[in-house]
Formats: C-alpha cells, structure tokens, sequence
DNA sequence: GAATTCCATTGATAAACATCGATGAATGAG
DNA sequence: CTCATTCATCGATGTTTATCAATGGAATTC
C-alpha cells in the first residue's frame, strides 16, 4: 500500500502541483543565467557604478580576461536584456539599459 | 600610439574600476546559479504556493524528472539556503526557509 | 525478520559553459 | 593607401552541470 505523506482530510482543495509554463520557467531560468557568472557580475557592478557608459576595452582592462572572453560575455548580457550597447567610431560604449524589463530591472536593482 | 576612448580632461577622478571582490562575486554567483534553472524554479514555485511544506515524494511526482534528480535540486537549493527541509518519519518535507539570506530572500519574492 | 517505501549517493553520459588564441571586419591616423 | 586599434566571431579545450539507472540506508508495515 502507498504511503500517504499528509491525511487525505487535511489536504487543501486547490491540487497542489501548479507548475509554471514551461516557457515562464525558461525565461527566468535564462535571465538568471546570465547574471550567474562572477565575470558578468563585475561588468554589471562596474557599469552601475560608472555615471558614463565604459566602452569595451575598459573593461578588458578591468577584467582578469581575455578579449574575446570579454566579448562573449557583453553578448550574453545583451541578449538577457541586462546591458545596452552603442558604437560610436571605433568604439563600442556599454551601460545598464534605461528601460529594463520588470525581471531585469529587479535583478540590477539587487547587486552591489 | 594608443586611441583613448574618453578625453582625460573629463576623466573622474576616482578610479573607475572598483572590481568587486572574489569572494563578494563568488557568493553572488553561486546563489545565481542555484536559482538559474528551471527545474528548481519549479520547486521553488511549487513551495511559494504551497501553504504547507511538500515532501520530496509529492515534488518528484509534480515534476518530469527521476527522484535522483530531483533529490540532486534539492540539495543545491538547500546548500545555497533557498530551502530547509526537515525529516519526518520516512518524509523529508521541504519549504522555504523562514529567515533566508537577504539576497536569498529577494529572489524568493521575485519569483512567480 | 522480511518486504516495502522514501530518499540520498554513486557512476556514467551528454549538453552547456568559460576560456583562450587566431582571425577578420571596421574605423581612424598618418 | 597603409598601418594600428577596437571588437566580434570561430575553433578548440577543459570544466561544470543535468540527467538517469543502479544501489543502499533508514523507517514503516506486515
């Protein structure tokens, strides 16, 4: 016989097991991804502590990383929504976007 | 001679690299990454709407995945204090914890 | 004690990820 | 035009992660 882990009489009437669409739980999963990375979270905390937008090879400089590795990390955060990128001559210019999505917004909010 | 992407006459004058520690990075990374995949987002909903904490058995049937699985989420969501369980019997009930970390507790009430 | 259920651990495998060196496109300087 | 600089992309490599099947420990039931 199947063991019971809570009494049938005391079990709430909504099911229990409301599980998130698949898609909600991958958008969340993938934005919290891109922020899960002590490499991303430095160029995070250094843009929000600039008052200007730093440009690329600033934060080469900063880092403890290569340039392609920085690159690849910049694109990460574009596509999550987290950074915003504007190319003026030779250079590209970063900073946190102005109009973050609400997740976005809370996750930048948080970090030191 | 090497470009210089801003004029060093506009130049702040604090240094505009405040790397942020390892270990602050690593710590924020970690709970990040604990969070950052759609199965222990499931299960952290499913706690969030939960009055009452569910037992393992209940998450595993609630989610499409093995129970070696399942219990392998638990124990990164325990490890980075996002959740507590308590042993009862043969049950293992899971919730989540009442005094979490500060940053544990803001992503908790970020999520759906 | 024997059988059953709950759950954690182990070992194996495939996918995702971080990193670097090399390369190439684009821009500006001489 | 030629050269140097910025930055993105590609290919390769090692690490981390997600997943399952198999196993084993612990508690309950018979």
């Amino acid at each position: 016989m199947t063991q019971e882990p809570h009494s049938a009489v005391l079990e709430c009437a909504a099911p229990a097991h409301e599980l998130l669409s698949p898609a909600t739980a991958a958008s969340y999963s993938q934005m919290f991804r891109a922020i899960a990375n002590p490499a991303r979270l430095q160029i995070l905390h250094l843009l929000k502590c600039a008052e200007h937008p730093l440009c690329v090879c600033e934060l080469t400089d900063a880092l403890p990383l290569s340039q392609p590795t920085v690159s690849h990390h910049l694109a990460r955060l574009r596509s999550a929504g987290l950074l915003i990128t504007h190319r003026r001559g030779v250079w590209t210019y970063c900073e946190l976007p102005p109009n973050p999505s609400p997740l976005a917004g809370a996750l930048l909010a948080l970090l030191p």
